[in-house]
DNA sequence: CGGGGGCTTGAGGCCACTCAACGATAGTGG
DNA sequence: CCACTATCGTTGAGTGGCCTCAAGCCCCCG
């Protein structure tokens, strides 16, 4: 089965028996820009700490961010000679990478590892195709809750999660404008849906995940 | 390279020495469903004659499409065990299918089987995080330059082409209304851009390519 | 303490949507 | 062959959801 392998999608299972692949570390501060679009693509990424953004621009400066990148997760994998977005670093990031040449190699043989690139060009095909519906087709509230939802399954640890990445980008992922979010974040607050926590608002807690599932339509 | 493979997306690849695979025929009346979103994902399609709609569906009738596929596309191929797109005949359509369980048998030890395999799926992202550009961050008139930039490269033939789909289903994969791609279709005609032809316009003659161009950010 | 960036909040505007009517086309049955 | 009908597309009028513009607050950080 393609889609019955593990979602461990980590570097670290490219380290095989028969090649040498050496996983290197960087680290970027907020802000940095750790590949931009149309670059060569001669790295593959995970994050070992802290947060990425990947986005598209258009000439007038309008922002799409494809993906965030959290902790564990693989980006800059194009299986293309040039990356298709450019990544940022959102907070001070450290990040693990690989030579691509040095994935293809392997590739070449071992049947596995073309395997794994594969399922992981799916979960990210997935995720695109549930943007696009989100995107092209969801109110402003119906956007923030899923939105929420999604960070609350990749990040929350303790019952509560705390947002690396600041309103614009939030935004420019959900294809609205600050003032939006912000206007429907609060609503959802004023709903009680939603608890912030310190009087920084990029701390949120006790979000009612059942509650806001019935916005995400 | 992983992408330096040749665009020839055709199922008939497939067909190598040592497996035996079985490509099938089938035809479908215009509107017919040929999967579901989340059934069985158990064959993999090739449009031979005609068009199809892959599309995602909210609870209340709300409907993004996520691309079309047209004659010599491959579709279907989801690498999961159930469909995520809902697939129809957009016009009566004929269809060449393999058995996904084939196909994975022949991937458990071709290399290049597999490697075509991650090249589709990444022509398939790849389509998708453009899209996500278009549905979350470009204008009416934008997407619809962008919808007839991509048909005039996918179909045409003599310096014309006839659009297959009709103004929902354009409106469903833009993001818009029926009422608001006609009138910017309307617009793009009334500066020159475009032709129609004949009374029915589902017809398109002469695209001024590169005027349009322009107009797609 | 002063400056700056991020966030909020309000007022007003506009782009795309909604609602509606009508025309054109294709398919159907007499 | 011709009504009859359903569907699709166009066009206009009016609305509304989200955007734009602007002001002010809060917090961080020098």
């Amino acid at each position: 089965m393609f889609a019955s392998l593990g979602r461990s999608n980590s570097l670290a299972k490219f380290v095989v028996p028969q090649a040498r692949v050496t996983i290197s570390e960087y680290s970027y501060g907020r802000g940095a820009e750790i590949f931009g679009e149309n670059e060569p693509a001669d790295y593959v990424y995970e994050v070992a700490a802290g947060a990425v953004r990947s986005y598209k621009l258009l000439s007038d400066g309008r922002r799409q961010i494809g993906a965030f990148h959290l902790v564990g997760d693989v980006f800059g994998l194009e299986n293309a000679v040039v990356h298709r977005f450019t990544a940022e670093a959102i907070v001070n990031t450290k990040v693990h990478l690989v030579r691509r040449e040095s994935l293809e190699l392997i590739a070449q043989e071992d049947v596995v590892v073309v395997r794994d690139l594969l399922n992981m060009t799916t979960n990210n095909l997935q995720h695109a195709e549930d943007h696009m519906l989100l995107l092209g087709r969801k109110t402003a509230l119906e956007r923030v809750a899923a939105f929420l939802l999604e960070m609350d399954r990749r990040l929350t640890k303790a019952g509560f999660f705390a947002l690396p990445m600041s309103r614009r980008d939030i935004a420019d992922y959900l294809g609205l404008t600050i003032e939006t979010v912000s206007r429907e974040l609060h609503h959802l607050h004023d709903r009680g849906i939603l608890g912030f926590l310190s009087s920084n608002q990029r701390q949120i807690v006790l979000l009612d995940r059942d509650r806001l599932a019935e916005l995400d339509l």
